[in-house]
DNA sequence: TCTGGGGTCCTAGGACCC
DNA sequence: TCTGGGGTCCTAGGACCC
């Protein structure tokens, strides 16, 4: 029997932990440069804050009620995301880490009674390390714990812990549950199934299966096969290579010049390889891009990429170089650029480089005790302590944060100071 | 002034092969 | 008028997830 767990509220618990005034308050997190909201206290949500909402449209509301506002912080949240996570592998036989604050457990409990009582003793002991809270929903199928992990939320008696694996409740909470609601139904979707007539997760489960596949193509028909309790949706437990590595990022403030551009390049390029190193891979195309805010209907619209290929590398000086080098002549002068990043493709695991008569071992040999050293010092003493020269000008690109919280578990320097009497 | 970032999977259609 | 039947690989685009 399949388990998902999920933190609430996860963002606004990160911050509640060291912000413990702040429980029972209303309290938002916004997204990266302070755009819109991305996390919502449960009090939020009840003053009818949407989810998604750009920061300037609400800004009145915040303020009127007295909403606690925190720009986002993907150092800690990574951090406790880790802790949180620790604990359910220490406690149950496979997890799948689905997401920052959402996994998959595979219990051990052979009837209801107990597993209920292992997920209700997991929630309790996160809760006792982390200080985050969680619902966990329990089914035999990844789309059903889905569901029941819903219902565990919305439903205050069941504290946090349900289980939907008796087939009449199933049926009866699916018939109340709306279509669109389902994990793998999305809006499109969702609009499409209500014209075909089906409104409740009940409905389409009890759909014809060879039309819902004609429809809606396999996706679709083993949403409704993982509905009626046939796990299509294997838990996996270690996850799959990533296919491509992606770092974009819009800027703290529009950008004309060409030299802003390419050192926000180059830092969104460190921290994609990053990643890929520490993934044990390779890349040998790239795609680098960069455009103009369409939000903006009265600017110039522009829009540059360019793909890149070359033999398989993770060395950063020469990414970086062919980045900048290959978007340079795209540039457009006096166009006003809000955003830029780039993709690694065709990634290999480290292990399969092909070796050339041509290639210059020593120089690869050198090239790899660089990225070594610079990834040991920064580990040591911090992020970007040592760095490209290129990305180390961050003034006219930094992302806008002006509401962060400290790192408080990620920071030596802002870790919190407890004091008595 | 102000609208996130990072991914995956699936299908259709074209090119090409025997 | 007639115009095989498979198969693979690639790409673009749609849809979805958190």
């Amino acid at each position: 029997m399949l388990a998902l767990a999920d933190c609430n509220n996860f963002y606004v618990s990160c911050e509640r932990v060291f912000r413990p005034e702040l429980e029972n308050r209303p309290v938002v997190v916004l997204s990266n440069n302070d755009g819109c909201i991305i996390a919502r206290s449960n009090e939020s949500k009840a003053l009818g804050i949407p989810m998604g909402a750009p920061v300037f449209q609400i800004e009145e509301q915040l303020r009127r009620q007295q909403i606690h506002i925190f720009s986002s912080n993907y150092p800690l949240y990574g951090d406790m995301s880790d802790r949180v996570m620790n604990t359910f592998e220490a406690s149950v036989p496979q997890v799948e880490r689905y997401s920052i604050d959402e996994a998959f457990l595979e219990l051990s409990g052979c009837n209801e009674e107990e597993r209920l009582s292992e997920c209700r003793e997991l929630k309790a002991r996160v809760r006792r390390h982390t200080g985050i809270p969680v619902s966990i929903g329990i089914a035999p199928t990844k789309t059903l714990a889905k569901v029941a992990n819903h219902h565990a939320k919305r439903h205050p008696d069941c504290n946090g812990v349900f289980e939907l694996s008796d087939e009449r409740k199933r049926d009866e909470v699916l018939g109340a549950t709306g279509v669109e609601e389902l994990w793998g139904i999305g809006r499109r979707t969702g609009i499409k199934l209500r014209r075909a007539g089906i409104t409740t997760a009940l409905e389409l489960q009890r759909a014809d299966i060879t039309w819902v596949r004609r429809e809606f193509t396999v996706t679709g028909m083993r949403t409704v096969l993982e509905l009626r309790g046939e796990p299509c949706i294997e838990l996996e437990t270690a996850p799959p290579a990533k296919q491509t590595i992606c770092s974009a990022k819009s800027f703290g403030q529009l950008i004309q010049e060409w030299d802003p551009l390419a050192s926000a390049l180059t830092a969104y390029l460190t921290q994609a390889v990053d990643k890929l190193r520490r993934q044990q891979a390779l890349t040998s195309a790239m795609q680098v891009f960069a455009h103009t805010n369409r939000h903006r209907r009265d600017d110039p619209q522009h829009a540059c990429s360019v793909l890149l290929e070359f033999p398989p590398t993770d060395y950063l000086p020469e990414l970086a170089r062919r980045a900048v080098e290959g978007l340079r002549p795209h540039f457009r002068e006096g166009m006003r650029y809000q955003k830029a990043g780039v993709l690694l493709l065709q990634l290999i695991p480290r292990s399969h480089r092909v070796g050339h008569l041509w290639d210059d071992l020593e120089q690869l040999e050198k090239q790899d005790a660089l990225m070594s050293v610079m990834e040991q010092v920064n580990r040591r003493w911090g992020r970007r302590t040592l760095n490209l020269a290129s990305a180390q000008d961050t003034r006219q690109w930094r992302m806008r944060q002006h509401r962060r919280s400290p790192g408080y578990t990620t920071c030596w320097s802002e870790i919190p100071v407890a004091q008595t009497g």
